[in-house]
DNA sequence: CTGTATCCCAAATGATACTG
DNA sequence: CAGTATCATTTGGGATACAG
């Protein structure tokens, strides 16, 4: 689904023989690099992180988050939530009336992701602009 | 690059009429959607977070970044750094020397950024296993 | 209303070859 | 070494149409 959703390519970098700057700990970073990799694909995927946002504030229906995420289509947003339920990060609740009615909503999982996105997207918004000028600054220096 | 790199599909939502929960705040979520959603576009990006981890311990050559990202192409490396330089992430040095010599370092920016990434980083090594467990579950649960 | 199934096009990426 | 150019392939994702 996102861009990355797949664990290829995601192994570890051969080891500096001798590393040239301290490189004090085995480098945390790298720890586990796969794994993370595929939950990485799950942030960065746009349409995640919309829905993710949209349930901040409680449960929603289908086509009550389909009306919010201007632009999504049907297809997508299937595929969405059925990738957050899959990874636990949203449940899903059918009510068997007619017509039928489907409510999601974030886990304490889901709920706990949203920290880090949020400051993720707290950053952004702080720093949108420097990256504006930087993309402008970029831009007009490559093509006059 | 990104799944997104670009800004369209990113409009606010309609506003829900008469909403059937509180729904306190104008909600900040929704602000600044446009722009925010082009910079979680580069970090969505596997390549980009990738490089930005390996360059946390200091400026890098481009066949050195490319050893240490197992299976990115050439192709992409350039196309990725670019677009990180572009962003102001990273800046670009040039060694006039034969062969030629090309450095890559993080900026202010990008430091800046790496906190964010790593918390997300953090997160998904943190819950990594709950995560496997609910994808297993629900495999198993949708084809016996 | 909440999906699933198809068709189809555009974009992303890998492979390969060539260059300063 | 550090790219650029080109081609081939895959994939993402929108637009239907249909179903429970």
């Amino acid at each position: 689904m996102g861009t990355l959703l797949k664990p290829e390519n995601t192994d570890l970098p051969a080891p500096t023989r001798a590393n040239q700057r301290p490189a004090p700990m085995p480098d945390p970073n790298h720890a586990d690099c796969r794994g993370v990799a595929s939950i990485l694909a799950r942030v960065g995927d746009k349409w995640s992180v919309f829905v993710i946002m949209m349930l901040s504030d409680g449960p929603k229906r289908f086509n009550e988050l389909k009306r919010m995420i201007n632009g999504i289509s049907q297809r997508m947003l299937t595929l969405t939530l059925r990738g957050l339920e899959r990874d636990g990060l949203v449940t899903r609740t059918i009510f068997p009336t007619i017509p039928p009615r489907v409510d999601y909503e974030l886990t304490d999982l889901g709920r706990g992701l949203q920290q880090p996105v949020k400051a993720l997207g707290e950053w952004a918004i702080a720093h949108q602009e420097q990256i504006a000028a930087a993309r402008t600054r970029f831009d007009e220096r490559n093509e006059p």
